[in-house]
DNA sequence: ATTGCAAAAGAAAGCGCTTTCACAAAGGAA
DNA sequence: TTCCTTTGTGAAAGCGCTTTCTTTTGCAAT
C-alpha cells in the first residue's frame, strides 16, 4: 500500500500539498493539483482512514444500538441507518440491546471504545438522565421515545395518535365489544399506545373503568394468552387490539386453535406492520409504523450535528391506518 | 481523554512500560506494573484504538457482506455473527449486495477502505476468481457456496441434500404428482437444491424429462405464478417443493385465492426455516437452514485465521426436515 | 526596478500508540 | 572477583495522516 509520502516524491512536492488536494479544503495550483492527481492514480494510492481518524479525531463511525439484530422491525431500521450514513460515506457499527438494561449499557460502551464519532439509540430500559448524561459526551440520536432536553435528538412515533386510530377503526366498523392487549407498561411507546386507546374509547362514551385490557409485554406468546383470558372473562368481546404486531399473531393463533372464525367472529387489528403482517391469514389490519423513515432521519440529524450536511429532519412521526382483511364490521352492523 | 504519556508520568515509568502492561504480552516487574495499573485506574485511562490501530496495523474489524438487512433470514445470520465477533472484541460493519453484482463490489470496496482485518462473505454475484483474487489480499470466509481452491474458507449448507429431504419427504407421504418452483439458475444454492431434488425423483423411478418444474426466482411474486403455471399444466398435483420457503409463501397465498384447500388439496414444502414459516397457515413444512450456525463459523474461522484464536470450525451443514402442517399423506395413501 | 502583499508551497510538529534497540541491573557460573 | 546471561526498562523511531507556522513565489502598485 503506498502512502502519502511516496505519493508526495512521486508528483515531487511536498506531503502536505497531497494532504490539500486530498481534502479539497485549501486551494491548490492547478498544474500541483494535477502532477499530485496523477500520482495517486499511478500508484493506486488510497488514503488511510485509521491515520487520518488520527490525525483529525473523527472516526467517521457511527454506532447504532438497537434492541434485535433478527427480526424485521430493526431490519427495517437498520437498513435506513446504514444507507443513509453509507451514501455519505460514514460507516455504521451495530450493537443489540436485547431490551435490557445491562446489554444496552454494555453496548454504549462498546461503541464508545470504538470511538464512534455518535450515536443512533433505540434504547427501552436506559433511563432519560443517563442519555441525557452520555449527550454531553457526545453526539446522540434517540429513537422512538422523547426525553425532555433533548427534543430536537429524538425521533419518535406519535404513538397515542396510532392507539386512538387503532380503536377509532373499530368503533367506526360498528364494534361495541372491543378488548385492548397492552404492552409492557415500563415502555413508553407500551403506555401512550395504550392511552391513545382509552382517549378514544372514552370519547366514545365508555367509562374508562369498564375497559378491558390485558396486560401483555409485546411478544407473541403474550397475545396467545392475552387473548384467552379475555375471551374468558368477557365472551361477548367482538374485536381486540394488539398493541403491536407479534401480540396479534399470538392472538390469532390462538383464535385459530378454539376454532374462532377470523374475521367474521373476530376482528384483530396489530401494529407497527412488520414484515410478517401481511402472511398472517387473515391478512392483519394494522397501524404503520414508519421505523425506516424514522430510521433515516436520525441518520440525518447525525449527519447535520457532527459532519455539517444539510439534511431535512423532522422529528415526530403520524401513524397510518393499513386496513386488510382482519377487521370487519360487526355483523349486527351489517345490511 | 487521558493518553498514555500523561499515565506513565503519573506512574512515574515510561511509557514504553505503560505500553507493556496494556498489552501483556512481555513481563513486566510487579511492582511497576501496580504502579501503571493503580494510575491507569485513577486517570480512567482507555487506550485509543484508532492509534493502536495504526501502529499495529489491524483495526479489529470485521467485514460483513450480505444480500439484505431487513430479512430475518440474514438477519439470523448477523446476529451469530456480531455476537460472536462482540465476544472476542471485534467489531462488525456491515454492508448490504442487494443480489446484484455492482452492489457487492461497493460493498467489499467499501469494507476495504474501512480497513477491516477480515471479511466474510455472503456474495451471490461475484465470480469465484475474483474472491479468489480477494483472498490474497486480506483473509476472507465465504458463506453459502464453495470455491475451488478456497475450501477451508467456505462455510455451506449441503444444498443438494436438502432438496433430495425435501423431495423424499413428498415421496414418503404417498405422493406421486409433485412439482418443483426452482430458484433462479445462476445461483449455486438454487441449483444444488434442484439437483437434490432430481435425485430424489430419478430414484423412485421418475426419468428426468418427465420432472415438473418451474423456473422461479426466490422471490414471493415467483411462488404465486409458479403455482399458477404448474397447476394450470399439471392440474393433478397433489404437491409442490418449494427452492426457499418466500415462493412457498407466494405459493400458499395463490392457492388460498383460488380456493384450494391447503394442505388438504395440495402440500407443499419449502425451504430454510426463515422466521415467519410457522406464522404461515397452514404452518410451513420446510428444510432447515442452519443459517446462524453457518455464520458463527464463518466468524470462528477468521478468528482463527486473524487472531489466532483455536474456534472449532466445521466447513458444511447439513439441512433437516421440518415437520409442520402444510405437507399432509395423499389421499389415496389414507387408510 | 523596487516594494508590498496575497496566495500557495514546504517544514515540522503532533495525533496516541507499538516495538526495536540499546543498555542497566541482577544473578549464575567459572 | 570477573564475565556472561537473563530480565526488564527507557529512548526513540515509526505508523500515515492533518495542520500550524514559516517561507517562497508571483504579481500589481509605485
Amino acid at each position: 500500500m503506498p502512502n502519502i509520502y511516496e505519493v508526495a516524491k512521486l508528483a515531487g512536492v511536498s506531503l502536505s500539498t497531497v494532504s490539500r488536494v486530498l481534502n479539497g479544503k485549501t486551494s491548490v495550483n492547478s498544474t500541483f493539483r494535477e502532477k499530485v492527481e496523477k500520482a495517486m492514480a499511478e500508484l493506486n494510492y488510497r488514503p488511510s482512514n485509521v491515520a487520518r481518524s488520527l490525525a483529525n479525531k473523527r472516526t467517521n463511525s457511527v454506532g447504532l444500538l438497537i434492541a434485535e439484530l433478527n427480526t424485521p422491525f430493526f431490519g427495517e431500521m437498520m437498513k435506513a441507518v446504514e444507507s443513509t450514513l453509507r451514501a455519505a460515506n460514514k460507516h455504521v457499527i451495530i450493537t443489540v440491546g436485547r431490551h435490557e438494561l445491562q446489554a444496552e449499557r454494555d453496548g454504549i460502551d462498546f461503541l464508545i471504545s470504538r470511538e464512534c464519532d455518535a450515536l443512533i439509540l433505540y434504547s427501552e430500559a436506559i433511563p432519560d438522565t443517563d442519555l441525557l448524561d452520555l449527550s454531553n459526551k457526545l453526539p446522540i440520536s434517540v429513537v422512538n421515545r422523547v426525553i425532555p432536553g433533548l427534543e430536537d435528538a429524538c425521533i419518535y412515533l406519535d404513538n397515542e395518535a396510532g392507539g386512538y386510530l387503532s380503536a377509532k377503526h373499530l368503533l367506526n366498523l360498528g364494534h361495541s365489544q372491543i378488548g385492548y392487549i397492552a404492552g409492557l407498561n415500563s415502555r413508553e411507546d407500551a403506555r401512550l399506545r395504550q392511552q391513545g386507546y382509552i382517549r378514544a374509547m372514552t370519547e366514545a362514551g365508555y367509562k374508562e373503568k369498564d375497559l378491558i385490557i390485558y396486560p401483555g409485554d409485546y411478544t407473541e406468546e403474550s397475545g396467545f394468552a392475552g387473548i384467552e383470558r379475555l375471551l374468558n372473562v368477557h365472551p361477548r368481546l367482538t374485536a381486540i387490539s394488539c398493541a403491536n404486531d407479534w401480540m396479534a399473531s399470538g392472538a390469532m393463533s390462538w383464535a385459530r386453535e378454539h376454532n374462532i372464525q377470523l374475521p367474521d367472529d373476530l376482528s384483530i387489528i396489530g401494529f407497527d406492520n412488520i414484515l410478517f403482517a401481511h402472511h398472517l391469514h387473515p391478512k392483519l389490519t394494522t397501524i404503520l409504523n414508519p421505523i425506516d423513515l424514522m430510521g433515516e432521519m436520525a441518520a440525518n440529524y447525525i449527519l447535520n450535528k457532527v459532519y455539517k450536511k444539510k439534511k431535512q429532519v423532522n422529528n415526530i412521526f403520524q401513524p397510518e391506518l393499513i386496513v386488510r382483511r382482519s377487521t370487519v364490521p360487526t355483523k349486527t352492523n351489517e345490511r
